[in-house]
DNA sequence: GGAACATGATTGAAACGGCAACTATTCCCG
DNA sequence: CGGGAATAGTTGCCGTTTCAATCATGTTCC
C-alpha cells in the first residue's frame, strides 16, 4: 500500500536540515571546548548545574538522567567521576529503596559559581547574541515542539 | 573596566537555551536509534551519505572531516571502521602527496541507497514535520547563522 | 503472601573519540 | 636551492560512552 516513493526534502527542508546539524556539532564542540579552562565538559556541567538549582541541591539519579538527556549507566559512571573530584555525593533516596539521591558539595556548588559567568558568556556569544528576540522566541518553540514529540 | 556581573539569560533566553540543549540531544539520539536496524550510527551514515553524493564518489579525508564536522583524528578512526566493513577504500590523493582520499565502494554506495529512505523518513517525523514551512525557513537561517559565527 | 513483572542503579567489557606525538609532504621565503 | 614552518594524516594511549548482564527493590494481582 504505502508509496515506495519516499517523500524527499525540498530544497528549503534540506538546507535547514544540514545546517542545523552542522550548526548543532559545531556549537556543542564550541561549548565543549570553552569549558576546558574550567576542568569539564558541557555534560558535566550541565549535571552540577541542574542539582544548584534543584531542592537542596539534589536529585535523584533517574530523574536527573532524564533531565539531562544521559542514559542511566551514563550518568552512573559521570557521577562516580563528579564524586571523585569531591563535587557531588551519593546517598539512598529516601522511601524508595531503588533510588539514589545525587547531592552537590559545598566544593560543587564552588565550581558552578566559578564556571557559570564564562558558560553563560560562551552561549551569549555563539548562539544568543547571534540571534534576532523573534529568532530566539522562534528557536525556543521549535525546540520545545521537537522535544515534546519525543516524550515517549 | 568591564563590569564583574555577567549579563543573565532572560526568561525567553533561558528557555530557549535549554529547549535546544535537550531537544538537540533528544533528537540526535532518536536519530541513532532508528539507523541501529540498519548497523550504523549518525555520524558514519553521514559520511557515506556525503562520499555518495560527490563527484566520483570521494572525498579527501580533510575537507570530508570539515563537512561532517569531525576531528581529523575521529575521521581516521571511524574511516578505518567503514573500510573494515567494505564501504569505503583508501587511495593517495593525485596531487598531493601528504592527501588521502576517501571512495565509496558499490557495496557503500548499496549501503547508501538501503538506509536513505528510513532515514529520510526518520528526520521528517521527528523534525521537519514538526514545523510550518516558516519555522522551516527560520531554523534554517538561525542554523546558518550560528555555523558561520563558528568558521574560525 | 508470594510469584511474576517492572523499575532503579550499577558493573565490566568492548567500542568509540580525544589528545599529543609522530611521519610525510608541501609551502614559504631568504 | 635549502631550511624552517605549516598542513595532512595516522598512531597509540587513555578517558568516556554504550551495551548487555546483573542485583536489589517495588508493584501488581491472583
Amino acid at each position: 500500500m504505502g508509496s515506495r516513493e519516499p517523500r524527499w526534502l525540498s530544497t528549503t527542508e534540506q538546507q535547514t536540515w544540514r545546517a542545523f546539524l552542522r550548526g548543532g556539532r559545531q556549537l556543542m564542540e564550541a561549548l565543549d571546548r570553552d569549558l576546558v579552562p574550567y576542568g569539564m565538559c558541557l555534560s558535566e556541567y550541565e549535571i552540577i548545574s541542574m542539582l544548584s538549582e534543584a531542592p537542596d541541591h539534589q536529585l535523584r539519579m533517574s530523574e536527573l538522567a532524564t533531565i539531562v538527556v544521559q542514559s542511566r549507566s551514563r550518568l552512573t559512571h559521570t557521577a562516580t567521576r563528579l564524586e571523585r573530584r569531591g563535587w557531588v555525593t551519593r546517598a539512598p533516596f529516601p522511601g524508595d529503596g531503588r533510588g539514589v539521591l545525587l547531592t552537590l558539595t559545598e566544593a560543587g556548588l564552588a565550581k558552578v559559581i566559578e564556571t557559570a559567568p564564562g558558560h553563560l558568556a560562551s552561549v551569549r556569544a555563539r548562539l544568543i547574541d547571534q540571534l534576532t528576540p523573534a529568532q530566539i522566541k522562534t528557536l525556543g518553540q521549535i525546540m520545545t515542539t521537537v522535544s515534546e514529540g519525543m516524550e515517549q
